[in-house]
DNA sequence: TATGAATGAGATTTCATTCAT
DNA sequence: AATGAATGAAATCTCATTCAT
């Protein structure tokens, strides 16, 4: 967590420094940030800088533990209202709509956690998560239990490894998104996720 | 390209600065291998090294598009062969099958593939790969259009997003072996493999 | 010195100044030692410390010079009063007592001075003391010479030389004191004292 | 210890490096010391000194177990030879004499061994010398058991304690030398220690 | 008088690459 | 062809002190 002093600057100047450090983390990966180009670009001494933050590490923790999560919130919930009714597909595309237009309005915060889940690094990364990527599947796990319960899904699959794959998918599909297609239309993210859920859902949906 | 020197040299010097290479790049991402390591474990001079290669780029190249393809090739030996007459999906079942054993006979070269893939510099990626993975891609391509010519898939899929995910799934098939299975066993490879490709399958053959 | 700021706030202000000061200079060298955690500590603001002192050599001279000196004068009652009177070794002994039983009772003031006497840096020093180390030795050569009127000491010794290792002995006697003994029982010490000075008094005492 | 690089360095160049360390931490205490002075003043790359070194406290630690330690051995021989036949007080002051002559000669070195004595940080201390204080007083111990075996000594006096004060006698004999005297004349020297060891003489000498 | 953010020089250390021998 | 010493830019981080409010 940054120092109060951080918390103390004027809105101007912390989001000077937010910024500047997106753009860096946006566009290397942790090794490769340097501070020192952080501070030239948000115009602060380096002292101030640590003066703010512990570390490179308190900056990055904070960039991806309360910046994002906290823009992602307002994306999630579409998908929590969801989450209670409908049917395991309609969650299913809920969660993936909303991390594709996440992803769409902020592509430097998306690329920033698509380079933290690349990041080779395993010690920074369960110091930095600490137990959220095996949670990650466990929301998926959740949600496929469920959605066997209910009698959308076919009670023979592996749920360990469809949670896998579609945790996997995530990923796949946020690059696609960003690589393949630069849609300003919102029709055709609509298509996408369509087209990539209508596969799964004839490989696990309940016959019956 | 490493340069002539290098394959001037006797088999077993070569031999043992490619593993020692290999040791670290499975090891370490690329940023974080270290040239002073390698020509330390392989025993030779600092400036032998840069006589040999031309940075530490060309070692890294040489190693993903030479040593690891050319181990990769027999593997692939029954998919090309199944390739011709058999359907879609033993096609992609040996695709498959294919990989995992190379990863399981080839555990450090298959780490090193991992950490390129997973690999967040995008300029480096493109460098050495130049286009390779859109070839990945298009392979895969290739294998759909026949499948849906041979009637095998749902001619309405939407090819390159399969491809996609396809390709995708490689990644997240061979973590998934690597991290939840230990498999000796040959057959809980297969019925991994079965499971995940039962839920495609479904998904994308062609009904009729 | 501080400024007058620092002598217009309160009592319980300046004491807690004091107090977390001491607490650091008696844990750290003087380089070592902090300004940011004394000024946290006591909770204050860091520009206020600036305002107060000059800068920590100020507040460093202060304790040294003031604080200190000011606790030892109790402890030296005793030994001015002998001093009149008694004979050379009592007067010594006198001494000794006072620096060993101020150590006992305020260790941390004696952690300092202890710093301060194993400094190095000798600019430091001579700016601090600017003559008081010579000026304890003149407080022994005129015991010395005292006691050689008196008739207690024999008139050949090196009365420079003498002093000088009877001021090295204040420190190792208080070290051995601290580290070799953790003594509660006053006896101790004084046997302890006893035994040294008995070591001097046979080598330096006139014979006649 | 220095790298192998450092040791296949020429004789000139390894002579520069040694002699600019010797200069600063002859002025300075560890912590001060600045590898950048260092390096400028001998003229060398601040990436050659790692090559030599492993950091700071490798040179540190060079200069005081081996280029002091090899300097100090010729000063010692005399003592040793003493050692086995003459009476304590003999060989006491062939060590005196021995370290005043290594500190006449080589002042920058005695002020390093004095700058480390005095050090305060502890932890840095015991991972140089680990233990070699405490030796340095069993030393003297020991002297002063064979003392009182042949008789030299009073066998009432306080062995530990005594040693104590021998010990802080040699730093302080040092310090006077080096700013009380700036002696040409070894005669003077001489008469100093004989005039020194005489108070203790008198002191501890066996009476019978 | 009180505050605490701002400063910036300077510290140690790393490492791919060059180059003289 | 082989060697390994030399290089130096760049990295992170520290901290006493200043200064605007």
């Amino acid at each position: 967590m940054p120092k109060d002093t951080f918390f103390n600057l004027s809105i101007e100047k912390r989001q000077r420094i937010i910024d500047m450090a997106i753009d860096e983390f946006a566009k290397y990966s942790y090794d490769k940030v340097s501070i020192s180009k952080i501070v030239d670009k948000a115009e602060i001494a380096k002292g101030s800088f640590y003066q703010y933050f512990e570390d490179k590490k308190d900056l990055y923790k904070y960039l991806l533990l309360n910046v994002i999560v906290e823009k992602k919130v307002n994306y999630l919930s579409h998908f929590t209202l969801k989450m209670q009714e409908e049917s395991f597909f309609e969650v299913l595309k809920a969660l993936y709509i909303a991390g594709i237009n996440f992803a769409k309005d902020n592509p430097k915060l998306a690329e920033i956690s698509d380079h933290f889940t690349k990041n080779t690094d395993d010690n920074l990364k369960k110091e930095i998560y600490d137990g959220s990527i095996p949670k990650s599947n466990a929301l998926l796990e959740g949600l496929l239990l469920k959605g066997i319960a209910k009698g959308d899904l076919n009670p023979d699959i592996d749920i360990k490894l469809t949670a896998y794959i579609l945790t996997s998918l995530t990923i796949s599909i946020g690059e696609y998104f960003i690589k393949e297609l630069k849609v300003e239309d919102d029709m055709e993210i609509m298509t996408l996720i369509d087209n990539m859920l209508l596969i799964f859902e004839k490989g696990i949906k309940n016959k019956g």
